[in-house]
DNA sequence: AGATGACTTTACAGCGCTGTACATTGTGGT
DNA sequence: ACCACAATGTACAGCGCTGTAAAGTCATCT
């Protein structure tokens, strides 16, 4: 069968096709006795409108792209899930975009507005530097997720990293941990989330009178959590002593656990942990892991109102705006 | 500044419209020096197709949708990932669905379609019965994942259910284990794959010569890990006396390994489990995770492939496409 | 009664692209 | 030199919808 067009609803109608849009988009002006007839058309013939057609005629293509990492990453998935359903509730589709932090994928990410796809891109960056993608992105309606590197023309969101490091490792000081290690710095890695990661643990041990000693400060050479074991492993090998450790991320954290199981350190009693996202994660591991806990919810409804203006032409400087965090204390690092 | 548009560039090259787009989608008899001339204006006047126009002429959208009950869920995260890959690869743009399990979301997951948004849809339903699906699906090119109810006329691809728990409980009654319990049927779960899955487990059993259990049989009172920890933790309340448990997703085997420390119960010594969907979470737990594992990445490429033949026009009766399963052994049911 | 203005409905161009039918050019055979 | 035929390029309609401008309708005001 045939798809049913509006001029088949007017024509059965008998009515001009702009009334049946009318109908349709529900246009206030419409007779109530018009407005039936109309429908029961529309029902009648089973009407739906093509939505192409629609976006050729206004522009407007009602979808937002989402870029990120990666999809399965229980952080960036709980953040899809959150964008999804905000998207949905006012009236966008959401389109995904993996990058696999591929430059290039990150790079063809600002192009789609060109291409007419998409209205509006929230995007997460890995590999691109902010200041590249304030030179590439032109007037595409984008909102970034993460710390940036510089204060440019883009918006963002995000939370306060360096107060959400001083707190997680406060929460440590506060529990009697003296030896707070920092897993968390990766090779390649050239966000400047970790590094403001980095100073918020910096400043709250010297806050607390901690004198900081940059063997505590480990690092992986991946992205994986066995690279995190890895690092962990090595650590402890090597004679470092620490009793609490700060992650860049649950995952990471997941690894530590690991490790400091093989190696016969008790979590919580020897080691604390305190992971990063606050992720599912942090429920399935045994202890179950303290996280910093951004709050997602927020993150994502701030990412899509300002995407939102952006789109309605909002055309002002970048803005910068930070959603609240907390820790969620679970039982690798208990309180007190 | 304004979208520079086909008809620009044709003026600029001085040539048609139409050997523009030719040269845009690679036509073949173009003369070179033609075609050189015409890049050369696409470049200079950095142009793009404006793919919304492009669809509304040529009837395809270039985009599949995704439809999963949740995004964050590991073991749908793991397949939307997949299935980005492919599609990106075979050209094509992926929109997410998430329905949450709402009937109403899956309902209207078949029509978009009829909207002209999408070429086709890859679908995992959670509460629609498949002859529901099969009623409504009109000519939407679709593809199922999971198991179905009846022998429609829907393709679909899936792991063999039966055998795989087969598999499972096979592995572990190799293992030494007499009293396997299932952990997995859930209040208001109507989908066949649990059903199948609860089927293998006994036909494994009953090869074996080990008597039914109905008791065996664990109930859970929803969908989260936490419901999984109650049925567990019931269980060994009531004096119900098992050394394995063979779980319906990686989830739920989390919250046993969660009731079974906390009821001191230890694992595998005392109580071996096996998870399904071989997950990351797999990995995090404490021990980590053996797991039915689905070759997702089949999944994912032969879904692919069959709805590919559906939107071009392959019109056969509904195919049932089995693919390969493995047990990852993990040390919470290590083998011999 | 005729004019006024608010509310409804209509007609039609046009969003940017591609498919079709046709015009033009070039090649080789006779 | 002429024709048939393939290879290239062109013109234009039309995909299904919405925006705009204009036309029609009707109650109210003078």
């Amino acid at each position: 069968m045939a798809r049913v067009r509006l001029i088949d609803v007017a024509e059965r109608a008998q009515v001009s096709m702009k009334t049946v849009s009318n109908v349709v988009n529900g246009y206030a002006h419409v007779q109530p006795a018009m407005r039936a007839r109309v429908q029961a058309a529309i029902d009648e013939l089973g009407y739906r409108p093509n939505l192409t057609a629609r976006r050729l005629a206004t522009g407007r293509t009602g979808m937002i792209a989402l870029a990120m990492p990666e999809i399965d990453h229980p952080y960036f998935g709980e953040m899809a899930s959150h964008l999804a359903d905000i998207a949905l509730e006012r009236g966008y589709r959401v389109i995904i975009e993996q990058t696999l932090s591929d430059p290039e994928a990150e790079k063809a990410v600002l192009q789609d507005r060109e291409a007419g796809l998409v209205d509006g891109v929230i995007f997460q960056p890995t590999r691109m530097a902010t200041l590249d993608i304030a030179r590439l992105h032109d007037d595409l309606p984008l909102v970034l997720l993460g710390e940036v590197d510089a204060p440019v023309t883009t918006d963002h969101v995000m939370i306060d990293n360096v107060a959400a490091a001083h707190d997680a490792v406060a929460h440590l000081l506060a529990s009697g941990r003296q030896r707070v290690a920092f897993l968390g710095l990766v090779d390649g890695d050239i966000t400047m989330t970790n590094r403001r990661r980095l100073l918020g643990y910096q400043e709250a041990l010297v806050a607390a009178g901690v004198r900081l000693d940059p063997e505590l400060v480990l690092h992986a050479h991946g992205f994986d959590s066995h690279d995190a074991e890895a690092a962990v492993e090595a650590a402890v090998e090597r004679g470092l002593e620490f009793d609490a450790i700060l992650s860049r991320d649950d995952r990471f954290a997941a690894g530590a656990l690991t490790a400091l199981r093989r190696r016969g350190r008790s979590v919580p009693d020897a080691v604390a942990v305190v992971g990063w996202d606050d992720s599912a994660i942090a429920g399935y591991t045994s202890p179950t892991l303290t996280s910093v806990a951004p709050d997602k919810r927020a993150l994502a409804t701030r990412a899509f109102d300002l995407l939102h203006e952006r789109m309605h032409g909002h055309h002002g400087a970048g803005r910068h705006v930070v959603v609240p965090h907390a820790i969620a204390v679970r039982a690798s690092a208990p309180a007190g």
